[in-house]
DNA sequence: TTGGCTGTAACAGAAGCTGTTGCATCGAAC
DNA sequence: GTTCGATGCAACAGCTTCTGTTACAGCCAA
């Protein structure tokens, strides 16, 4: 599978959003944000949309319309945004059931799951430690 | 993409040849793994096959053939599986080149490489401390 | 009312994974 | 040396997901 860029995009828009507004700039329009992320502007007003719905933007209709942030950046982490955009969990269980009868298949999935969720577990606390802020801040910095 | 079940195959593969040494049985054919599985041998084959190149389990061929492990359960780590198999990562960056001229564009990959790379040294570390010895007694418990 | 932007559906193309078939190759048993 | 069962591997189909694109209706400040 190509490999999952969903959360790239939607971070890239959201430090584009807070620089944008530490400038002055009070919205911007999917198609400036499409311009810095080099992609269409369908796919950007996608991502963003996934943001909207969790509060994590908010959008202006009408004239003069765009995105802006809903929170300061600082109060916005990586976990939120990686919720927000639903990407799929690194590991998979089984596609079709094991065969019940032999004794790993029986035990095999519960078993993975612990370890799974374990994984998972201090995945989402290293994204919670990270804000849009940080991410800003390290990119401004290269 | 569809979730990506190879660590999960390649770690019930290895679970039951685990649990067929401990009951006394020396290898295991690809259709014997395969049917506790629930797949087909190929697949299996082809999972083993990562595995044997990793140096996680011996091949036997001509008659009376099959797989063994190469060393005891509680010593093969889920990571060295994951490595094995080679799944891809959680998170990948822009597909295309980000537009160089705005700040965001220019800085946000390096800044996200640093992220990525701090969750999947935590999910590594996860990974490193579940050895298939373990997986198979919670397995077995279920 | 106008005009610019959002919201969303529909579709195409690419990529990856699973599953399947077919066949060459290997090697222990006889 | 022959046999026979299993591996190694290529090739292909089907499915799903993601990205990208076009098209168009809806919204609202000016």
């Amino acid at each position: 599978m190509a490999a999952n860029s969903r959360l790239t995009i939607a971070t890239h828009a959201l430090a584009w959003l807070a620089l944008a507004h530490r400038r002055g700039q009070e919205v911007l329009t999917s198609e400036q944000v499409a311009a810095s992320v080099n992609t269409n502007p369908v796919i950007i007003r996608r991502s963003l949309g996934d943001l909207r719905r969790a509060g994590l933007v908010e959008v202006r209709h009408g004239a003069g319309a765009g995105w802006s942030l809903a929170r300061e950046p600082e109060r916005i982490t990586l976990l939120e945004v990686y919720d927000a955009v639903d990407a799929q969990p690194p590991f998979g269980l089984h596609r079709t059931e094991p065969n019940l009868e032999c004794p790993v298949g029986r035990g095999i999935r519960p078993a993975l799951s612990g370890v799974y969720d374990r994984v998972e577990r201090v995945m989402r606390q290293e994204l919670a430690d990270t804000s849009i802020a940080d991410v800003l801040r390290e990119t401004l910095v290269n």
